[in-house]
DNA sequence: CACAGCTTTGCAGATTTCTGCTGGTTCGTG
DNA sequence: CACGAACCAGCAGAAATCTGCAAAGCTGTG
Protein backbone atom coordinates (compact mmCIF):
# COMPACT_ATOMS: atom_id res chain seq x y z
CA UNK A 1 0.00 0.00 0.00
CA UNK A 2 1.72 3.24 -0.89
CA UNK A 3 1.81 6.24 1.12
CA UNK A 4 -1.19 8.77 1.03
CA UNK A 5 -0.15 12.29 0.12
CA UNK A 6 -2.91 14.06 2.48
CA UNK A 7 -3.84 16.17 -0.20
CA UNK A 8 -4.40 12.75 -2.33
CA UNK A 9 -6.26 11.16 0.60
CA UNK A 10 -8.90 14.48 0.52
CA UNK A 11 -9.28 14.05 -3.69
CA UNK A 12 -9.99 10.57 -2.39
CA UNK A 13 -12.28 11.41 0.36
CA UNK A 14 -14.27 14.28 -2.04
CA UNK A 15 -14.80 11.58 -5.14
CA UNK A 16 -15.92 8.54 -2.41
CA UNK A 17 -18.78 11.43 -1.57
CA UNK A 18 -19.56 11.49 -4.83
CA UNK A 19 -19.55 7.82 -5.28
CA UNK A 20 -21.46 7.54 -2.09
CA UNK A 21 -23.54 10.70 -1.14
CA UNK A 22 -22.73 9.85 2.65
CA UNK A 23 -19.31 9.95 4.50
CA UNK A 24 -18.13 8.36 8.29
CA UNK A 25 -15.40 9.13 9.70
CA UNK A 26 -15.12 5.88 11.39
CA UNK A 27 -15.37 4.71 7.89
CA UNK A 28 -13.20 6.33 6.46
CA UNK A 29 -10.03 6.15 8.73
CA UNK A 30 -10.14 2.08 8.37
CA UNK A 31 -10.37 2.45 4.66
CA UNK A 32 -7.62 4.97 4.63
CA UNK A 33 -5.43 3.19 7.04
CA UNK A 34 -5.08 6.50 9.07
CA UNK A 35 -6.55 7.73 12.32
CA UNK A 36 -10.03 9.19 12.93
CA UNK A 37 -8.20 12.90 13.77
CA UNK A 38 -6.76 13.41 10.75
CA UNK A 39 -9.84 12.07 8.64
CA UNK A 40 -11.78 14.77 10.68
CA UNK A 41 -9.41 17.27 10.34
CA UNK A 42 -9.41 16.44 6.45
CA UNK A 43 -13.01 16.97 6.75
CA UNK A 44 -12.63 20.26 8.43
CA UNK A 45 -10.31 21.62 5.63
CA UNK A 46 -13.45 20.22 2.97
CA UNK A 47 -15.92 22.12 4.64
CA UNK A 48 -13.96 25.13 5.21
CA UNK A 49 -13.11 25.18 1.58
CA UNK A 50 -16.85 25.08 1.08
CA UNK A 51 -16.36 21.43 -0.71
CA UNK A 52 -18.68 19.17 1.96
CA UNK A 53 -21.06 19.54 4.35
CA UNK A 54 -19.55 18.65 7.54
CA UNK A 55 -21.78 16.56 10.11
CA UNK A 56 -21.62 14.84 13.50
CA UNK A 57 -20.13 11.43 12.50
CA UNK A 58 -18.82 12.31 8.85
CA UNK A 59 -19.88 14.49 5.95
CA UNK A 60 -22.32 14.97 3.44
CA UNK A 61 -22.54 16.42 0.00
CA UNK A 62 -23.40 20.39 -0.19
CA UNK A 63 -26.83 19.86 -1.63
CA UNK A 64 -27.87 17.39 0.93
CA UNK A 65 -30.95 15.80 0.80
CA UNK A 66 -32.61 18.57 -1.81
CA UNK A 67 -33.62 16.26 -4.79
CA UNK A 68 -36.94 17.80 -4.67
CA UNK A 69 -35.73 21.46 -3.74
CA UNK A 70 -33.81 20.76 -7.29
CA UNK A 71 -36.92 19.96 -9.17
CA UNK A 72 -38.84 22.42 -7.79
CA UNK A 73 -36.58 24.96 -8.72
CA UNK A 74 -36.37 23.70 -12.50
CA UNK A 75 -40.12 24.32 -12.80
CA UNK A 76 -39.90 27.73 -11.57
CA UNK A 77 -36.23 28.11 -14.20
CA UNK A 78 -38.06 30.14 -17.33
CA UNK A 79 -35.35 28.79 -19.50
CA UNK A 80 -36.04 25.35 -18.88
CA UNK A 81 -39.72 25.98 -19.01
CA UNK A 82 -39.27 27.33 -22.32
CA UNK A 83 -36.61 24.59 -23.68
CA UNK A 84 -39.81 21.74 -22.44
CA UNK A 85 -42.24 23.99 -24.09
CA UNK A 86 -40.20 24.30 -27.19
CA UNK A 87 -39.40 20.32 -27.34
CA UNK A 88 -42.73 19.60 -26.53
CA UNK A 89 -43.98 21.56 -29.91
CA UNK A 90 -41.21 19.21 -31.81
CA UNK A 91 -43.27 15.84 -31.32
CA UNK A 92 -45.33 14.99 -34.68
CA UNK A 93 -49.03 13.21 -34.45
CA UNK A 94 -48.76 9.12 -35.22
CA UNK A 95 -44.99 8.88 -33.91
CA UNK A 96 -42.98 6.98 -31.85
CA UNK A 97 -41.33 8.97 -29.55
CA UNK A 98 -38.04 8.20 -26.69
CA UNK A 99 -38.63 10.71 -23.97
CA UNK A 100 -35.44 11.01 -21.35
CA UNK A 101 -35.25 11.60 -17.74
CA UNK A 102 -34.51 14.76 -15.93
CA UNK A 103 -36.53 17.47 -15.08
CA UNK A 104 -36.66 19.09 -18.26
CA UNK A 105 -38.34 15.91 -19.96
CA UNK A 106 -40.41 15.71 -17.19
CA UNK A 107 -41.74 19.24 -17.99
CA UNK A 108 -41.80 18.40 -21.41
CA UNK A 109 -45.17 15.98 -20.25
CA UNK A 110 -46.29 19.39 -18.75
CA UNK A 111 -46.38 21.05 -22.60
CA UNK A 112 -47.75 18.51 -24.54
CA UNK A 113 -50.40 19.20 -26.57
CA UNK A 114 -54.01 17.41 -25.49
CA UNK A 115 -54.75 16.45 -28.65
CA UNK A 116 -51.68 14.87 -29.38
CA UNK A 117 -51.66 11.10 -30.39
CA UNK A 118 -48.52 9.52 -29.54
CA UNK A 119 -46.81 6.60 -28.39
CA UNK A 120 -44.07 7.73 -25.95
CA UNK A 121 -41.17 5.18 -24.50
CA UNK A 122 -39.42 6.42 -21.64
CA UNK A 123 -36.86 5.35 -18.55
CA UNK A 124 -38.10 7.77 -15.91
CA UNK A 125 -41.12 6.33 -13.97
CA UNK A 126 -41.73 10.22 -13.13
CA UNK A 127 -42.11 10.95 -16.51
CA UNK A 128 -43.88 8.15 -17.08
CA UNK A 129 -46.25 9.15 -14.14
CA UNK A 130 -47.19 12.27 -15.68
CA UNK A 131 -47.69 11.05 -19.06
CA UNK A 132 -50.56 8.30 -17.75
CA UNK A 133 -53.03 11.34 -17.27
CA UNK A 134 -52.51 12.17 -21.49
CA UNK A 135 -55.27 10.61 -22.71
CA UNK A 136 -53.78 10.48 -26.21
CA UNK A 137 -50.68 8.99 -25.10
CA UNK A 138 -49.51 5.37 -24.80
CA UNK A 139 -46.89 5.48 -22.78
CA UNK A 140 -44.50 2.44 -22.49
CA UNK A 141 -42.45 2.56 -19.65
CA UNK A 142 -38.95 0.63 -20.30
CA UNK A 143 -37.87 -1.68 -17.20
CA UNK A 144 -34.54 -1.97 -15.77
CA UNK A 145 -32.67 -1.40 -12.91
CA UNK A 146 -33.76 2.26 -11.03
CA UNK A 147 -30.94 4.30 -10.87
CA UNK A 148 -31.92 6.03 -7.74
CA UNK A 149 -30.23 9.60 -8.10
CA UNK A 150 -31.71 10.32 -11.92
CA UNK A 151 -34.45 8.28 -11.22
CA UNK A 152 -33.95 6.16 -14.59
CA UNK A 153 -33.90 3.24 -15.40
CA UNK A 154 -30.24 1.43 -16.44
CA UNK A 155 -28.66 -1.93 -17.55
CA UNK A 156 -28.60 -4.29 -19.82
CA UNK A 157 -32.42 -4.77 -19.24
CA UNK A 158 -32.73 -1.23 -20.77
CA UNK A 159 -30.23 -1.51 -23.35
CA UNK A 160 -31.46 -4.72 -24.59
CA UNK A 161 -35.28 -3.30 -24.73
CA UNK A 162 -33.76 -0.17 -27.13
CA UNK A 163 -32.53 -2.32 -29.09
CA UNK A 164 -35.84 -3.68 -30.26
CA UNK A 165 -36.82 -0.13 -30.64
CA UNK A 166 -37.22 1.91 -34.13
CA UNK A 167 -38.74 5.11 -32.70
CA UNK A 168 -38.92 8.30 -34.86
CA UNK A 169 -37.57 10.88 -31.90
CA UNK A 170 -35.16 10.85 -28.85
CA UNK A 171 -35.75 13.33 -26.76
CA UNK A 172 -32.33 13.66 -24.80
CA UNK A 173 -32.57 15.26 -21.27
CA UNK A 174 -29.10 16.16 -19.13
CA UNK A 175 -26.18 16.01 -20.30
CA UNK A 176 -23.25 18.38 -21.19
CA UNK A 177 -22.86 19.72 -24.30
CA UNK A 178 -19.21 20.07 -25.99
CA UNK A 179 -17.98 21.49 -29.66
CA UNK A 180 -15.31 18.32 -29.29
CA UNK A 181 -15.99 16.17 -26.44
CA UNK A 182 -19.42 16.04 -27.79
CA UNK A 183 -22.58 14.42 -25.01
CA UNK A 184 -21.11 13.88 -22.29
CA UNK A 185 -22.84 12.11 -18.14
CA UNK A 186 -21.31 11.49 -15.44
CA UNK A 187 -22.38 8.34 -14.88
CA UNK A 188 -21.38 4.97 -17.06
CA UNK A 189 -24.71 3.27 -16.74
CA UNK A 190 -26.49 6.14 -18.18
CA UNK A 191 -24.13 6.85 -20.75
CA UNK A 192 -24.83 3.17 -22.33
CA UNK A 193 -28.63 3.85 -21.86
CA UNK A 194 -28.39 7.26 -23.68
CA UNK A 195 -26.15 5.76 -26.16
CA UNK A 196 -28.47 2.85 -26.98
CA UNK A 197 -31.53 5.66 -27.07
CA UNK A 198 -29.78 7.58 -29.77
CA UNK A 199 -28.48 4.82 -31.92
CA UNK A 200 -32.51 3.25 -32.00
CA UNK A 201 -33.86 6.45 -32.49
CA UNK A 202 -34.12 7.97 -36.34
CA UNK A 203 -33.22 11.97 -35.16
CA UNK A 204 -32.26 12.66 -32.12
CA UNK A 205 -32.91 16.18 -30.08
CA UNK A 206 -30.30 17.38 -27.45
CA UNK A 207 -32.66 19.21 -24.62
CA UNK A 208 -30.61 21.67 -22.76
CA UNK A 209 -30.67 24.82 -21.35
CA UNK A 210 -27.47 27.57 -22.01
CA UNK A 211 -25.35 25.94 -18.78
CA UNK A 212 -25.17 22.81 -20.54
CA UNK A 213 -22.79 24.10 -23.61
CA UNK A 214 -19.60 23.90 -23.18
CA UNK A 215 -19.48 20.97 -20.55
CA UNK A 216 -17.64 17.87 -20.61
CA UNK A 217 -18.36 14.91 -18.02
CA UNK A 218 -16.55 11.92 -17.84
CA UNK A 219 -18.65 9.35 -19.81
CA UNK A 220 -19.25 9.86 -23.79
CA UNK A 221 -22.33 9.52 -25.07
CA UNK A 222 -21.93 10.28 -28.83
CA UNK A 223 -20.82 13.08 -31.33
CA UNK A 224 -22.64 16.00 -31.92
CA UNK A 225 -22.61 15.18 -35.18
CA UNK A 226 -25.40 12.58 -34.32
CA UNK A 227 -27.57 15.08 -32.64
CA UNK A 228 -29.93 15.92 -35.49
CA UNK A 229 -31.34 19.09 -32.96
CA UNK A 230 -30.53 20.98 -30.60
CA UNK A 231 -33.28 23.27 -27.76
CA UNK A 232 -31.62 25.99 -26.33
CA UNK A 233 -33.02 28.86 -24.69
CA UNK A 234 -30.70 31.08 -26.51
CA UNK A 235 -31.61 33.00 -29.68
CA UNK A 236 -30.46 30.80 -33.10
CA UNK A 237 -27.99 33.49 -33.68
CA UNK A 238 -26.31 33.52 -30.72
CA UNK A 239 -22.12 33.58 -31.39
CA UNK A 240 -21.82 30.82 -28.19
CA UNK A 241 -24.28 28.26 -31.14
CA UNK A 242 -21.44 28.62 -33.49
CA UNK A 243 -19.51 25.63 -32.81
CA UNK A 244 -22.80 23.49 -33.09
CA UNK A 245 -24.40 24.35 -36.20
CA UNK A 246 -21.09 24.22 -37.51
CA UNK A 247 -21.03 20.52 -37.05
CA UNK A 248 -24.42 20.40 -38.64
CA UNK A 249 -26.64 20.86 -35.37
CA UNK A 250 -29.86 22.32 -36.27
CA UNK A 251 -30.81 24.84 -33.14
CA UNK A 252 -33.96 25.92 -31.82
CA UNK A 253 -34.66 28.57 -30.39
CA UNK A 254 -36.76 28.26 -27.55
CA UNK B 1 -24.81 -1.61 6.72
CA UNK B 2 -24.31 1.86 6.18
CA UNK B 3 -25.56 3.34 9.73
CA UNK B 4 -27.80 6.71 8.79
CA UNK B 5 -25.98 9.85 10.28
CA UNK B 6 -27.99 11.75 11.87
CA UNK B 7 -28.02 15.22 9.73
CA UNK B 8 -28.42 12.49 6.87
CA UNK B 9 -32.15 11.32 8.72
CA UNK B 10 -33.04 14.85 8.94
CA UNK B 11 -32.22 15.77 5.41
CA UNK B 12 -34.68 12.82 4.48
CA UNK B 13 -36.97 13.84 7.31
CA UNK B 14 -37.50 17.30 4.98
CA UNK B 15 -37.47 14.69 1.61
CA UNK B 16 -40.04 12.50 2.81
CA UNK B 17 -42.14 15.48 3.95
CA UNK B 18 -41.74 17.15 0.95
CA UNK B 19 -43.32 14.04 -0.86
CA UNK B 20 -45.66 12.66 1.17
CA UNK B 21 -46.97 16.42 2.90
CA UNK B 22 -47.77 14.87 6.12
CA UNK B 23 -45.08 13.11 8.52
CA UNK B 24 -46.04 10.91 11.62
CA UNK B 25 -43.32 10.06 14.12
CA UNK B 26 -44.05 6.87 14.59
CA UNK B 27 -44.16 5.75 11.31
CA UNK B 28 -40.75 7.68 10.29
CA UNK B 29 -39.36 5.76 13.49
CA UNK B 30 -40.15 2.57 12.17
CA UNK B 31 -38.95 3.28 8.65
CA UNK B 32 -35.10 4.85 10.27
CA UNK B 33 -35.09 1.74 12.68
CA UNK B 34 -34.46 4.49 15.59
CA UNK B 35 -36.91 5.30 18.40
CA UNK B 36 -39.67 7.95 18.34
CA UNK B 37 -37.81 10.03 20.55
CA UNK B 38 -35.20 10.58 17.77
CA UNK B 39 -37.67 11.62 15.31
CA UNK B 40 -39.31 13.86 17.94
CA UNK B 41 -35.76 15.74 18.52
CA UNK B 42 -35.31 15.46 14.91
CA UNK B 43 -38.65 16.99 14.09
CA UNK B 44 -38.23 19.71 17.13
CA UNK B 45 -34.96 20.60 15.90
CA UNK B 46 -36.01 21.26 12.40
CA UNK B 47 -39.17 23.41 13.41
CA UNK B 48 -36.37 25.65 15.48
CA UNK B 49 -34.91 25.78 11.99
CA UNK B 50 -38.16 27.05 10.55
CA UNK B 51 -38.23 24.22 8.18
CA UNK B 52 -41.65 21.66 9.23
CA UNK B 53 -44.01 23.01 11.25
CA UNK B 54 -44.67 20.75 13.86
CA UNK B 55 -47.95 19.31 15.31
CA UNK B 56 -49.11 17.03 17.79
CA UNK B 57 -48.24 13.70 16.67
CA UNK B 58 -45.62 14.85 13.90
CA UNK B 59 -44.92 17.56 11.24
CA UNK B 60 -46.45 19.25 8.20
CA UNK B 61 -44.95 21.26 5.72
CA UNK B 62 -44.49 24.84 6.24
CA UNK B 63 -47.11 26.70 3.98
CA UNK B 64 -49.30 24.06 3.30
CA UNK B 65 -48.90 24.14 0.16
CA UNK B 66 -51.46 21.41 -1.57
CA UNK B 67 -50.16 18.90 -4.87
CA UNK B 68 -53.46 17.22 -5.94
CA UNK B 69 -51.47 13.77 -6.28
CA UNK B 70 -50.04 13.98 -2.63
CA UNK B 71 -53.18 14.43 -1.36
CA UNK B 72 -55.36 12.27 -2.70
CA UNK B 73 -52.17 9.56 -1.52
CA UNK B 74 -51.96 10.75 1.91
CA UNK B 75 -56.11 10.60 2.46
CA UNK B 76 -54.79 6.62 3.80
CA UNK B 77 -57.74 4.73 5.61
CA UNK B 78 -55.75 3.38 9.20
CA UNK B 79 -56.51 -0.21 7.63
CA UNK B 80 -54.82 0.22 4.09
CA UNK B 81 -51.94 1.41 6.25
CA UNK B 82 -51.64 -1.58 9.07
CA UNK B 83 -52.20 -3.59 6.16
CA UNK B 84 -49.13 -2.19 4.27
CA UNK B 85 -47.15 -1.93 7.95
CA UNK B 86 -47.90 -5.37 8.84
CA UNK B 87 -46.53 -6.47 5.07
CA UNK B 88 -43.73 -4.70 4.94
CA UNK B 89 -42.49 -6.52 8.48
CA UNK B 90 -42.45 -10.01 6.02
CA UNK B 91 -39.87 -8.91 3.68
CA UNK B 92 -36.95 -10.41 4.64
CA UNK B 93 -33.16 -9.39 3.93
CA UNK B 94 -31.41 -10.74 1.16
CA UNK B 95 -34.37 -11.23 -0.84
CA UNK B 96 -35.73 -11.09 -4.33
CA UNK B 97 -39.39 -9.44 -4.17
CA UNK B 98 -41.88 -8.85 -6.58
CA UNK B 99 -44.02 -5.59 -5.34
CA UNK B 100 -47.32 -5.08 -7.27
CA UNK B 101 -49.02 -1.44 -7.55
CA UNK B 102 -51.51 0.43 -6.21
CA UNK B 103 -52.05 2.33 -2.73
CA UNK B 104 -51.17 -0.11 0.17
CA UNK B 105 -48.18 -1.62 -2.13
CA UNK B 106 -47.25 2.22 -2.34
CA UNK B 107 -47.94 2.26 1.19
CA UNK B 108 -45.36 -0.43 2.02
CA UNK B 109 -42.50 1.79 0.80
CA UNK B 110 -42.83 3.85 3.59
CA UNK B 111 -42.99 1.23 6.06
CA UNK B 112 -39.96 -0.48 5.07
CA UNK B 113 -37.07 -1.33 7.76
CA UNK B 114 -34.37 1.33 7.14
CA UNK B 115 -32.01 -1.47 8.01
CA UNK B 116 -33.48 -3.98 4.88
CA UNK B 117 -31.49 -5.09 2.29
CA UNK B 118 -33.42 -6.44 -0.88
CA UNK B 119 -34.35 -6.27 -4.18
CA UNK B 120 -37.26 -5.47 -5.36
CA UNK B 121 -38.93 -5.54 -8.66
CA UNK B 122 -42.32 -3.71 -9.30
CA UNK B 123 -44.74 -2.76 -12.17
CA UNK B 124 -45.49 0.66 -10.81
CA UNK B 125 -43.56 3.50 -11.18
CA UNK B 126 -45.00 5.58 -8.42
CA UNK B 127 -43.29 2.43 -5.81
CA UNK B 128 -39.98 2.30 -7.82
CA UNK B 129 -39.90 5.98 -7.19
CA UNK B 130 -40.58 5.94 -3.60
CA UNK B 131 -38.18 3.18 -3.43
CA UNK B 132 -35.74 4.81 -5.05
CA UNK B 133 -35.21 6.92 -1.35
CA UNK B 134 -34.14 3.74 0.13
CA UNK B 135 -30.65 3.13 0.72
CA UNK B 136 -30.64 -0.77 0.98
CA UNK B 137 -32.81 -1.84 -1.51
CA UNK B 138 -32.25 -2.28 -5.00
CA UNK B 139 -35.29 -1.58 -7.63
CA UNK B 140 -35.75 -3.00 -10.75
CA UNK B 141 -38.18 -1.63 -13.01
CA UNK B 142 -40.47 -4.08 -15.12
CA UNK B 143 -41.16 -2.64 -18.27
CA UNK B 144 -44.59 -2.63 -20.49
CA UNK B 145 -47.01 -0.29 -21.58
CA UNK B 146 -48.64 1.45 -18.64
CA UNK B 147 -52.61 0.96 -17.66
CA UNK B 148 -53.09 4.73 -16.62
CA UNK B 149 -55.96 3.97 -14.21
CA UNK B 150 -53.63 1.63 -12.18
CA UNK B 151 -50.31 3.06 -12.75
CA UNK B 152 -48.78 -0.52 -13.44
CA UNK B 153 -46.97 -1.70 -16.74
CA UNK B 154 -48.88 -4.74 -18.42
CA UNK B 155 -48.57 -6.48 -21.56
CA UNK B 156 -46.45 -9.03 -23.35
CA UNK B 157 -43.31 -7.08 -22.13
CA UNK B 158 -43.99 -7.31 -19.23
CA UNK B 159 -45.34 -10.94 -18.43
CA UNK B 160 -42.37 -11.80 -20.61
CA UNK B 161 -39.99 -10.07 -17.76
CA UNK B 162 -41.61 -11.82 -15.32
CA UNK B 163 -41.20 -15.33 -17.12
CA UNK B 164 -37.22 -14.53 -17.04
CA UNK B 165 -37.55 -13.90 -13.11
CA UNK B 166 -37.95 -16.70 -9.87
CA UNK B 167 -38.18 -14.04 -6.87
CA UNK B 168 -38.52 -15.09 -3.38
CA UNK B 169 -41.75 -13.67 -2.46
CA UNK B 170 -44.81 -11.88 -4.05
CA UNK B 171 -46.74 -8.92 -2.64
CA UNK B 172 -50.01 -8.47 -4.37
CA UNK B 173 -52.03 -5.30 -4.42
CA UNK B 174 -55.49 -4.88 -5.46
CA UNK B 175 -58.02 -8.06 -6.41
CA UNK B 176 -60.88 -8.94 -5.24
CA UNK B 177 -60.81 -12.29 -2.93
CA UNK B 178 -63.82 -14.98 -3.10
CA UNK B 179 -63.67 -18.05 -1.71
CA UNK B 180 -64.69 -19.81 -4.49
CA UNK B 181 -63.50 -17.43 -7.15
CA UNK B 182 -60.47 -16.67 -5.94
CA UNK B 183 -58.30 -14.15 -6.50
CA UNK B 184 -60.16 -11.76 -9.53
CA UNK B 185 -59.42 -8.15 -11.12
CA UNK B 186 -61.23 -6.00 -13.32
CA UNK B 187 -58.77 -5.86 -16.33
CA UNK B 188 -57.46 -8.43 -18.68
CA UNK B 189 -53.92 -6.82 -19.35
CA UNK B 190 -53.22 -6.96 -15.45
CA UNK B 191 -55.04 -10.44 -14.85
CA UNK B 192 -52.35 -11.68 -16.91
CA UNK B 193 -49.43 -9.64 -15.11
CA UNK B 194 -50.48 -10.88 -12.31
CA UNK B 195 -50.64 -14.48 -12.87
CA UNK B 196 -47.17 -13.79 -13.93
CA UNK B 197 -46.12 -12.79 -10.77
CA UNK B 198 -48.17 -15.57 -9.11
CA UNK B 199 -46.53 -18.03 -11.35
CA UNK B 200 -43.23 -17.06 -10.80
CA UNK B 201 -42.81 -16.39 -7.41
CA UNK B 202 -41.81 -19.08 -4.94
CA UNK B 203 -44.84 -17.28 -2.57
CA UNK B 204 -47.19 -14.90 -2.77
CA UNK B 205 -48.85 -12.74 -0.19
CA UNK B 206 -52.16 -10.72 -0.57
CA UNK B 207 -52.49 -7.55 0.96
CA UNK B 208 -56.22 -6.93 1.61
CA UNK B 209 -58.51 -4.39 3.63
CA UNK B 210 -61.58 -6.55 4.54
CA UNK B 211 -63.63 -4.71 1.83
CA UNK B 212 -61.51 -6.85 -0.84
CA UNK B 213 -62.96 -10.20 0.64
CA UNK B 214 -66.14 -11.80 -0.84
CA UNK B 215 -65.37 -9.85 -4.01
CA UNK B 216 -66.11 -11.46 -7.70
CA UNK B 217 -64.35 -9.43 -10.66
CA UNK B 218 -64.69 -10.17 -14.26
CA UNK B 219 -61.26 -11.73 -14.70
CA UNK B 220 -59.53 -14.91 -12.61
CA UNK B 221 -56.20 -14.65 -11.67
CA UNK B 222 -55.62 -17.26 -9.54
CA UNK B 223 -57.22 -19.79 -7.18
CA UNK B 224 -57.32 -19.11 -3.52
CA UNK B 225 -54.58 -22.26 -2.74
CA UNK B 226 -52.08 -20.47 -4.72
CA UNK B 227 -51.89 -17.91 -1.98
CA UNK B 228 -49.67 -18.11 0.92
CA UNK B 229 -50.72 -15.64 3.22
CA UNK B 230 -53.57 -12.93 3.14
CA UNK B 231 -52.51 -9.62 5.33
CA UNK B 232 -55.79 -7.90 6.41
CA UNK B 233 -56.88 -5.62 8.98
CA UNK B 234 -59.04 -8.24 10.77
CA UNK B 235 -58.56 -10.24 13.90
CA UNK B 236 -57.05 -13.78 12.66
CA UNK B 237 -59.89 -15.39 14.21
CA UNK B 238 -62.69 -13.59 12.35
CA UNK B 239 -65.47 -15.61 11.43
CA UNK B 240 -65.32 -13.87 7.71
CA UNK B 241 -61.59 -15.23 7.55
CA UNK B 242 -62.51 -18.79 7.85
CA UNK B 243 -63.56 -19.77 4.15
CA UNK B 244 -60.02 -18.50 3.11
CA UNK B 245 -58.01 -20.61 5.82
CA UNK B 246 -60.14 -23.41 4.92
CA UNK B 247 -58.25 -23.40 1.75
CA UNK B 248 -54.68 -23.13 3.30
CA UNK B 249 -54.24 -19.48 3.76
CA UNK B 250 -52.52 -18.12 6.38
CA UNK B 251 -53.62 -15.12 7.82
CA UNK B 252 -51.82 -12.39 9.03
CA UNK B 253 -53.45 -9.83 11.18
CA UNK B 254 -52.55 -6.27 10.97
C1' DC C 1 25.65 18.24 8.21
C1' DA C 2 23.18 20.55 11.96
C1' DC C 3 19.29 22.94 13.04
C1' DA C 4 15.31 25.86 13.36
C1' DG C 5 10.66 26.31 11.29
C1' DC C 6 6.79 24.34 9.47
C1' DT C 7 3.34 20.77 8.51
C1' DT C 8 1.33 16.42 9.30
C1' DT C 9 0.01 12.82 12.16
C1' DG C 10 -1.27 10.20 16.19
C1' DC C 11 -2.41 10.00 21.03
C1' DA C 12 -4.68 11.04 25.66
C1' DG C 13 -8.03 13.29 28.30
C1' DA C 14 -11.87 16.45 28.70
C1' DT C 15 -16.10 17.78 26.49
C1' DT C 16 -20.08 17.60 23.57
C1' DT C 17 -23.49 15.22 20.91
C1' DC C 18 -26.52 11.58 20.02
C1' DT C 19 -29.57 8.13 21.42
C1' DG C 20 -32.59 5.17 23.98
C1' DC C 21 -34.92 4.60 28.26
C1' DT C 22 -37.74 5.80 32.42
C1' DG C 23 -41.24 8.08 34.72
C1' DG C 24 -44.43 11.65 34.94
C1' DT C 25 -47.44 15.06 32.37
C1' DT C 26 -50.32 16.67 28.70
C1' DC C 27 -53.17 16.13 24.61
C1' DG C 28 -56.86 14.23 21.75
C1' DT C 29 -60.76 11.37 21.52
C1' DG C 30 -64.57 8.56 22.59
C1' DC D 1 -64.18 11.38 32.60
C1' DA D 2 -61.10 7.78 31.10
C1' DC D 3 -57.75 6.05 28.24
C1' DG D 4 -54.10 5.65 25.09
C1' DA D 5 -50.87 8.18 22.51
C1' DA D 6 -47.75 11.82 22.36
C1' DC D 7 -44.88 14.75 24.83
C1' DC D 8 -41.34 16.42 28.14
C1' DA D 9 -37.42 16.17 31.41
C1' DG D 10 -33.75 14.02 32.89
C1' DC D 11 -30.23 10.36 32.90
C1' DA D 12 -26.63 7.16 31.31
C1' DG D 13 -23.80 4.96 27.88
C1' DA D 14 -21.61 5.22 23.54
C1' DA D 15 -19.67 7.65 19.98
C1' DA D 16 -17.81 11.76 18.02
C1' DT D 17 -15.48 15.89 18.82
C1' DC D 18 -12.27 19.23 20.75
C1' DT D 19 -7.81 20.53 22.84
C1' DG D 20 -3.25 20.27 23.72
C1' DC D 21 0.95 18.05 22.94
C1' DA D 22 4.67 15.37 21.19
C1' DA D 23 6.80 12.63 17.51
C1' DA D 24 8.02 12.33 12.70
C1' DG D 25 8.92 14.23 8.17
C1' DC D 26 10.09 17.81 4.99
C1' DT D 27 12.53 22.33 3.78
C1' DG D 28 15.76 25.83 3.50
C1' DT D 29 19.82 27.97 5.48
C1' DG D 30 24.34 28.61 7.36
Amino acid sequence: MPELLAAERRDLILEALRRERKLQAATLATRFGCSQDTIRRDLDQLAAEGLVKRVHGGALPLGGGDAPFAERRARQSPAKDAVARAAAALIPDDAVVLLDGGTTCLNVTRHLPAALRTTIFTTSPPVAEALASHPGVRVEMLGGQLNPRTLTTVGATTVAALGALRPDLCLLGPCGLHPEAGVTVGDPDERAVKAAMIAAAAETVALATSDKLGIVLPYVVAELTQLGRLVVELDAADPALGPYTDHGVVVVAA
